[in-house]
DNA sequence: GAAGAGTGATTACAGCTGTAGTCAATAAGG
DNA sequence: CCTTATTGACTACAGCTGTAATCACTCTTC
């Protein structure tokens, strides 16, 4: 899967929530902080047609940008790519990891918890 | 907290497993498979000297590097960094997320069940 | 039909990254 | 002493990223 930069990554998030959009409603929509003008977002978005993790569609003059892949899968290889590099593919030390940085308050506990014994049945 | 490249990260891998070391005692010990030079180490290990991550100790002719951050705060760093963009700063959704995608084993459920029994005591 | 607004395409440019090569100094070995 | 190997410093260069500006078109609106 193509890696999609951080900056770039914030124009996907738009997408995956809505779509399909112009240049201009994405860059209406990216956050406030970003401060990006829209020659900004329109040169993501080029870049992420580019990656062909969008496709665009005419519509008169202008395109209509839409996801090519899904936010979970591409959530799910980074967060595989994260763990193989830094906890050797084992989720446990990393949840440890979370967990020694009281980055897991109670509730989270009973969530996992409740989550884990659905896995089990 | 300083940003660590992907390849920089290779080395400091290397550090944290052992340390102090030269720069070519450095090279010998990054993995095979980066097929890197003498001369790419040195120069991972300057750039990382600049970002302030490692530190080097006069030794004769030659340095001896050492991180000057531990593994486990880097790591910790990196690993909210993803739950954040990608899971909004809850972890229960990463859970989910690998747990969905088989890369939790029941050797893996097990241990992290009694991970968060030991810290609810 | 002339002027203005919106649009994708193209270009710009600096900083970071991967991946070295070269150079000058110095230590070591004969 | 002279050669050779080692070492850090400096330089190189292309590709990716963040952050735009400019351009050429084309609708729309007088």
């Amino acid at each position: 899967m193509e890696r999609i930069a951080e900056g770039e990554y914030a124009v996907m998030e738009v997408l995956w929530q809505e779509a399909p959009l112009t240049a201009a409603e994405v860059a209406e929509r990216v956050p406030e902080d970003r401060g990006w003008s829209l020659a900004t977002v329109k040169t993501m978005l080029s870049r992420l047609l580019a990656k062909g993790v969008l496709s665009h569609e005419e519509d008169g003059r202008r395109y209509l940008y839409c996801p090519t892949i899904r936010r979970e899968d591409y959530v799910a290889a980074e967060s595989g790519r994260l763990i193989d590099r830094m906890f050797a593919g084992r989720i446990t030390p990393l949840v440890a990891q979370l967990a020694a940085r009281n980055r897991l308050s109670p509730d989270d506990i009973e969530e996992i918890e409740a989550l884990l014994k659905e896995l089990k049945s």
